[in-house]
DNA sequence: ACTTAAGCGAGACGGTACGTCTGGTCTTAAG
DNA sequence: CTTAAGACCAGACGTACCGTCTCGCTTAAGT
């Protein structure tokens, strides 16, 4: 989300923001973080760097704006198999993150966050904080429904994300949504309680 | 490994390897791979530029470097229990990993890889392809020796190194390898054939 | 002059033209051309880098600059005996010249030019064409009321300027404008005519 | 002259002293004294540039070799007409340094000496020393025989040197040795006797 | 309808870092 | 001790971006 405009004076022009994060999403994919430029953005998206500057302060508010706009939020569709909402949920969140070209985006801003309090205050607020409502309800329903023996919630998230981008991450492109099923379902296989269905 | 110094002439001084490699491990911990700056290593290396420049052609050759030299073995000792051979060595990896501040360098250079293909061939040759040779070994003695149902060896790769990395990733400092010993068995606990030890 | 600023955009400062052909003339005078560095001449006018090369694509221009702003014009002041307006005007530009400490940049540049096409293009447009506009009248009008015997105005040029150049730049410093009043005279006696006021 | 060698020990090559100086005038005309580098001058002279360090401490001192070896001599021919010695050694001299190439060198050196002390000393002790008695001796001659008019022997010399020199430098290439003698001879003029032959 | 505050593209500005080149010194192996 | 080769530190080169700052112009909202 940009800064916002004073009331007085023109108004911003709406599309000139959306071609903002557009630009900065395709730099972001082509070039990495390390080698985007906000002149590069500015120039495919048609506008001064200034008027990219009165939007975000810097160049990780556009990050943050990037990551939160663009980003698939997470969808929860809650069927009578609370496993499988999970596993669902997660699959397709890793699947378009890879798809989209934000897996490393995403990823570089974890790595970035260690050494950067600022993208590790972007993360934390704009990323994470908002996906992991839907993650720890689910979750915290499965737990109660016992279809998990007694395990952290985090645990469970760990096991279900982690695999999933690990794979991607390092495997590269060519990975199918089935053989990610397969993994988050094998990986959350071992805290299954035996009588679940 | 730095570029190779001719026959001829003086030869280089391996201190000045050191130097510059112990240098460069420090800035990236302190700045982050982004903020990585050759000027900064060759100041505290005690060098001039031109001579990081003779040994590395570019800022990837230096990180390949720093990967290379300073990312921790996979130590493997070989027990009667394959599978909590196969657990300490993928804790006491990402452990050291975490804690030696390398962990953000080799994910940030895992997302740099998908962009830029010298990164991505930095990363499968000197990273990945020489610890492989552990990982691969230690499982395929586990699934010959019938502990784990019958699964892709990746599979097992992904349950035992994801969930670490994805919670060293997200969480930050702060996890005791104890946790992550549990977190790993854990994971593999869903592929462990029922009878196996 | 530097090169012109587009049309568009915010206009170059004018005083930052002349601070930095201000502070380019004090370090030529100082560190002589050979030595002239565009890092201490930016230093000096308190600018940076880019900001000359915005202007001066090399250091080249930059001395072009220098020597079209700086060196003083030609200043003849017509009274009836016309050789002693030539004396005058030749002996206060040498005098200038070597006071304000370009006499060594105009003789360099000059050397420079034998193996610097750019240079002796410098050196030709910017330097002597303008001052020869007075120099070509004044010896005209000189010939034309038969103040000379009949020479060339090339040798009348060699004869009026050489031995001045020549002694400033071989001497040294201390050169007082009535002993180069009097050289200057004695170079011209040998062509003027007897009856010759 | 380079420095001279230690008694003991493997004796220097002359051959080698003989290339670097030649190299370097090579150098020196192509490049000028502002861009040589003692790099190119190894380089053509199949040398090493330690050679070139252990012979000449510095730029400076090899510039001094080249003009003190190579700057053609004063070559006075003794007459019975001593005013046409002095003009023609001026002429032979002031040719023989621009068809050598060595005339542009020589003028930026002495511009250089102006900011550069050990420039100066060069000059004066290898370069004007050694050729100013020839002068000196032919001018006080010339003086005693009552060909001139009393002037002081350094306005001589200014008017001899000084228009060759100046056309030379400002006119470029094409210059005959004819138009040269008529203009010296020209600048001589204003200060016979008139009774001298 | 007219003022006014702000948006906008372009580009200047002082900086910082890049990757390269040279200067003068030093160190090696071979002679 | 000399030689050719080349490493070493230092520092300048010309370029690319950064984040900020004007400029001339356009565009709404509020008088």
């Amino acid at each position: 989300m940009p800064a916002k405009a004073p009331a007085q004076g023109r108004p911003r022009l709406a599309e000139v923001d959306t071609r903002i994060v557009d630009a900065a999403l395709i730099e972001m994919k082509d070039k990495g973080l390390t080698n985007l430029t906000l002149e590069a953005v500015a120039a495919r998206a048609g506008v001064g760097r200034p008027t990219i500057y009165r939007r975000y302060s810097n160049k990780e508010e556009l990050i943050r704006a990037v990551l939160t706009d663009k980003v698939p939020k997470l969808s929860l569709t809650e069927t009578s198999d609370v496993v499988d909402d999970l596993v669902s949920m997660a699959v397709t969140f890793a699947d378009q993150l890879n798809k989209s070209g934000l897996l490393s985006v995403a990823i570089a801003a974890h790595a970035e966050a260690r050494h950067n309090p600022v993208m590790a205050d972007v993360l934390k607020t704009d990323y994470l904080l908002p996906r992991s409502q839907s993650v720890v309800g689910a979750i915290e329903r499965a737990l109660a429904s016992k279809q998990f023996v007694q395990v952290e919630p985090a645990t469970v998230r760990d096991l279900l994300f982690g695999p999933l981008i690990y794979r991607l991450l390092v495997v590269g492109e060519e990975v199918s949504p089935f053989g990610l099923r397969t993994l988050a379902e094998t990986a959350l296989s071992g805290i299954r309680t035996p009588g679940g269905k």
